[in-house]
DNA sequence: ATGAAACTATACAGTAATGTATAGAGATGC
DNA sequence: GCATCTCTATACATTACTGTATAGTTTCAT
């Protein structure tokens, strides 16, 4: 069974007067970072838009910040870093954890940059939010890194092509930029070539464009 | 006079009972902006701050909107803009500009990324704000833009080049990213470098450590 | 059918913030 | 010295939210 938020839940026999699941309180939870920042994640906004009291809330959880600290830890782990996954899968050859990251990046189906954004904000203001940032953060430059290395970037070169790129995309990100996904593409390859020192080959370009 | 929030204020007769001005309300609300967002612009606060109360809030404005809609005006408005300022002036080489630009970005003296992050979390909820934040970056994007143009880019190059830097830089600031000033200094020129395309002269290098 | 498990709903107390109304107080002008 | 202008302080009504306490409801196991 597939549910609204798109977990999947086993079809576990229903014990007792249930409406709502922890995950669902959660998965409600996620969406109002997305959209509002933390400020806006109050329980009972979370409990009308579940169609319940919040009577509930109170037996999954004890209070606020603890719905809080299960989306910092979700959102840290590294199981959950599409860009992590992008950058460390197969290699045919060296340019190509910069096809999949770029294409994550374009494409925003596994990667909601607006969810990175609203935990940015959070950081800015909660130390344990912004512990939780830089770990990602760091995590992600690294993988960066590795791939410049795999280019034959001297590693001081790597080390700041590695932020620029990825500064560039948060920054991007940051700034709330309204492209579609066409436009995206179409500048693409400038980006690739100023980003990566490397001509975007056409076959991938191809590629791209026929999905 | 010079008072606590910078402001050159004539020594003007006092009239009335008064302790506090319009801009001194401005200049608090304008701290808590930058340490908290805009959430954290509230009416008792600042009050609280200039140690009075919120009595003399509603005689200089007539809601809490109305303090928001300041501070958007004023940051919106060109004069303030040190980065803006810092492109547009007097130049002797066509790498002026840049050597201007960097240097306001390092120093953090009249450019206050703090203010500008805020700005940009407000702006992921509020249409006004977000309309403001666009009026600026595109504003700097294409001083920036004007600025590689000089060095003799391609007209679509110096588009992209514009965008990396500043979009680089806005994501630098997004990041919260904790360096010295000299730890930025040191590895200026390779993002001058990186960024720009041509060497950051030494003559120039010199003049940053001097200081 | 009965009881336990797993919630749900409702009522209440408390806090933090906004906005309004109004009386008060200090400096200046005449 | 009295009025006036320019705020300041205080009290009050209202809203929005959190957290607690408790009674109620539904489903499953036996």
């Amino acid at each position: 069974m597939k549910t609204d938020n798109g977990l999947i839940e086993k079809p576990q026999k229903q014990r007792g007067n249930t409406k709502t699941s922890r995950a669902q309180w959660v998965a409600e939870a996620k969406k109002l970072l997305v959209q509002g920042g933390v400020e806006q994640v109050k329980i009972d906004r979370i409990a009308k838009n579940l169609n319940v009291s919040r009577g509930g809330y109170y037996w999954f959880f004890n209070n606020r910040q603890d719905i809080l600290d299960t989306l910092l830890s979700e959102w840290q782990n590294v199981e959950n870093d599409p860009l992590i996954k992008a950058l460390n899968g197969k290699n045919l050859t060296p340019l190509d954890p910069f096809f999949r990251f770029f294409t994550r990046l374009l494409r925003e189906r596994s990667y909601s940059p607006k969810l990175d954004s609203a935990m940015r904000d959070w950081a800015r203001q909660y130390p344990d939010a912004a512990k939780a940032i830089e770990l990602v953060d760091n995590r992600r430059i690294l993988a960066l890194k590795q791939a410049f290395l795999g280019l034959d970037y001297a590693p001081d070169v790597a080390s700041i092509r590695a932020r620029i790129l990825y500064y560039h995309q948060i920054g991007y990100y940051a700034m709330n930029v309204v492209e579609t996904e066409s436009q995206r593409q179409e500048s693409l390859p400038l980006y690739f070539k100023q980003l990566t020192g490397f001509d975007l080959p056409d076959k991938i370009l191809h590629k791209l464009y026929r999905n």
